[in-house]
DNA sequence: AGTACCTGTAGGAAATATCCTAATGCTGCG
DNA sequence: CGCAGCATTAGGATATTTCCTACAGGTACT
């Protein structure tokens, strides 16, 4: 009866297959819809009342970050607990900034899954210590300020030639200036940005239109 | 007892936990070991007799094409079914081509899984609809070729890498070779992309789906 | 069975980029 | 006014990457 209603979203069948399994077996939680991708999960969000909703944030389609952020938007009371692959912990910082409750790899095992589940259900939050390390580092509003706009003027320009796939030397030359100069320039954008390599910086910028993509076809 | 003796490669746990419940509800299959990543799958697979190793190739670690030759090295009669998350299946034709007898994403539903592991473990191929279309169409090429296609497997590997921002250093630590080789595949990558700079390869590879843009907000 | 090409691997020398540090000038604020 | 802080600029020492070259094993075509 007072069973926990679960909402699993996830684009693996398999993945997702798997977790009813699992949840299966215990006595406190059921899976009661599934998604397989953020329309879906919209939809079913819109349909009826959860107690959780389990995201893998890397599903295809809009970005899963933008996601949470719908769900949140329409149902800021449903309690989100992200299951992801990325073992990178990049990503849970910002989930958790865009909404999430939890952050679950699934390197984790299922015990781990499933104490993440019940904690964030029941209003509580879960984040693995290193995620909370990182989140203490990474405090900072993101949807507020848009990292570009903090540049100056020569780092904006420096910036829109290293994307562009200038190096540092040609910059350099095209700018009479020294290679060390435009050196700091890049070390300085990529701290603003929080970034740390030029290809970070080239998906920032095709996110934004800051560059032409390209007809690379 | 007739069952399949299956080995299950897969870095998830959460994934593998999830298999093992869905397995353990068929009759003729069952799971009797587990490999967290490549060295534990050669292991395995020296340890004892199988009859059907399921992998994911997206394992860290060595290659996951490089892993199903070395299996296919040691034990050529073992079948593998490869288990993969990506969507892109460039890497189904390869991972055939590389010995494997099947390729089934995590997208899959189960039943799937069930009958091609079924199919793969009693010396059967299992390939999707979509998989045997894009084989058809990799054999013969039209006109069209995407220059990507044209990369070796180390070569699309670190290609891969490289889009993701990894350096030469890391990633010749990663794959323990030398900078000097890493460089060296560099420059044919970008060679047979008829490219000039990591931007650019960044922007196709974004423009072709083969990385994930990032949720840089 | 030969030859030509591709793949994977590097070494030494040379170019390029980074790290750490710091000087100068500008701007805003108490 | 004076100082704090950012912007812009580099130098020296280091680290990383490229360039040119090479060689061995495989494949493919002749």
């Amino acid at each position: 009866m007072g069973k926990l209603q679960v909402l699993l979203a996830d684009d693996h069948a398999i993945v997702r297959d798997g977790l009813k399994q699992i949840l299966a077996e215990t006595d406190d939680l059921s899976v009661v819809g599934e998604a397989a991708n953020g329309i879906e999960v919209v939809h079913m969000v819109r349909s009826r009342a959860w107690d959780l909703l389990v995201l893998d944030i890397s599903m295809p389609g809009r970005s899963g970050l933008d996601l949470i952020r719908l769900v949140k938007d329409e149902q800021p009371g449903l309690p989100i607990l992200v299951l992801s692959m990325h073992q990178e912990e990049q990503y849970a910082v910002r989930a958790l900034h865009a909404g999430a409750a939890g952050y679950v790899t699934k390197e984790s095992d299922c015990e781990l899954l499933l104490h993440a589940m019940r904690r964030v259900a029941h209003g509580g939050v879960y984040v693995s210590e290193k995620v909370a390390e990182l989140m203490a580092r990474a405090l900072r509003p993101i949807g507020t300020v848009l990292p570009h706009t903090l540049l100056s003027d020569r780092e904006y320009q420096v910036f829109g030639m290293l994307v562009q796939g200038h190096g540092l030397t040609e910059i350099a030359t095209e700018l009479s200036l020294s290679v060390k100069t435009i050196s700091t320039h890049k070390t300085r954008i990529l701290q603003k940005m929080e970034m740390g390599n030029l290809s970070e910086l080239v998906r920032y910028a095709i996110a934004h239109h800051l560059v032409d993509p390209g007809d690379l076809y």
